[in-house]
DNA sequence: GGGCTCGCTAAGCGCCCGCTCACCCTCGGC
DNA sequence: GCCGAGGGTGAGCGGGCGCTTAGCGAGCCC
């Protein structure tokens, strides 16, 4: 393993930044509890013992248990936002940064599956300053998509008739991985995010997607 | 109101067949109880405060809470299963095929939304039997529109290089509809299933899929 | 019109939840 | 060697949960 960044598994673990070490072992024995059952089917209990610890640890790394969900939402928003933001900005024309955003979003949701579940489904069971703040941050990722879309449609590469419609479209698609992809599945995340690349360039109406 | 399987805001409700009707009455609330909080969040007090009755009245029309769900569930799912079926079996190409299958699909999604949003994403909350039932019916939805794809692709129809992947994709897109449709926002559910229809018909090939 | 059934309620049981509190161990500073 | 601080625990509080039970009133049968 290079880097306490990356596990054996592959998953990345955005949560380096997250100490002290009983503090980030908390949150991912979280993010697992989250995942399985559910924000609200989830005890505090479950959470600890998974981390190895008596119940009341949780208490002096979190105030609440919404807090624990609080910091994951933000934390792995921040990381999707970051990867879209990284594809959008890059060399290149939109057809390729269009494929470059939605197959890299898609690997994210495939191979951090249990992390992208919390993220993108237990978003209303935060409270409403919560999630007042992270809606803040999905419009940003709209609004990334959206801008590619724009400079393809501007410079004549796409042919899209309704613009937000169509990144609503494509930003469904990439999240939705998240419900329906099985790690013991046939797929591998790369090869969802390369199919969905061709998928969503077919969308927006490049004629040749197939035969990039 | 021309019948009881219509309401005034246009939900179509197939809860018709639930007798008596305060059974119908307390389905319904949880419906709407589920779709707002989520299944473990929601108390069977809530659901028979809404349904105006004392939370000891569910337990005279059902076993337990899960048996709400489950019920939920499965008319839910069926009624998803019969919109595709008629839309596959109909007279008409591939291609016409396709697009009703997709725009009514998501019309029920968006139209109905506080029943789909239970429907798509509460099947966690149910027991290992019941969801075992579920899912056997969510393989009958996969393979109808798998069935028109593989038409489509044997007409010449559709350039479609991964079929199975590809039919994930069209329903993943119309199932999370149910996420993020809003009913008091800019587009009406046959907008939604208008521009889907055209997108998932891009997806799979069909050249003039904007002219349509 | 007496009695049975059915749909429903008021009250509450037992359990487990989120969270707290009093206390303990370890370790660095002097 | 003593002390304070910080990370941890065991026990448990108050409350709300899913669900049960005893009983009540309206309607139907004969």
């Amino acid at each position: 393993m290079s880097t306490a960044q990356e596990t054996a598994d592959g998953e990345a673990q955005p949560w380096g930044e997250v100490t002290p070490d009983a503090a980030r072992r908390l949150l991912l024995a979280a993010v697992e509890a989250f995942a399985e059952r559910g924000y609200h089917a989830t005890t505090t209990r479950d959470i600890a013992g998974r981390a190895g610890m008596s119940p009341a640890a949780l208490y002096i790394h979190y105030k609440t248990k919404e807090e624990l969900l609080h910091r994951i939402s933000r934390i792995g928003h921040e990381k999707a936002l970051d990867i879209l933001r990284t594809a959008a900005r890059a060399e290149g024309s939109a057809t390729e940064r269009l494929a470059d955003a939605v197959s890299s979003f898609v690997r994210w949701h495939a191979g951090g599956r249990t992390t992208a579940k919390v993220v993108q489904y237990e978003l209303d069971s935060l409270g409403p300053e919560a999630r007042a703040e992270i809606l803040g941050l999905r419009r940003q990722v709209n609004a990334e998509v959206r801008g590619i879309i724009e400079d393809g449609v501007r410079s004549g590469e796409f042919d899209v008739v309704d613009v937000q419609g169509t990144t609503l479209a494509v930003l469904s698609l990439c999240i939705d991985v998240a419900r329906w992809f099985n790690v013991n599945g046939p797929r591998t995340p790369e090869e969802v995010g390369a199919l969905y690349a061709d998928l969503t360039l077919r969308m927006v109406g490049v004629a040749d997607a197939g035969q990039r």
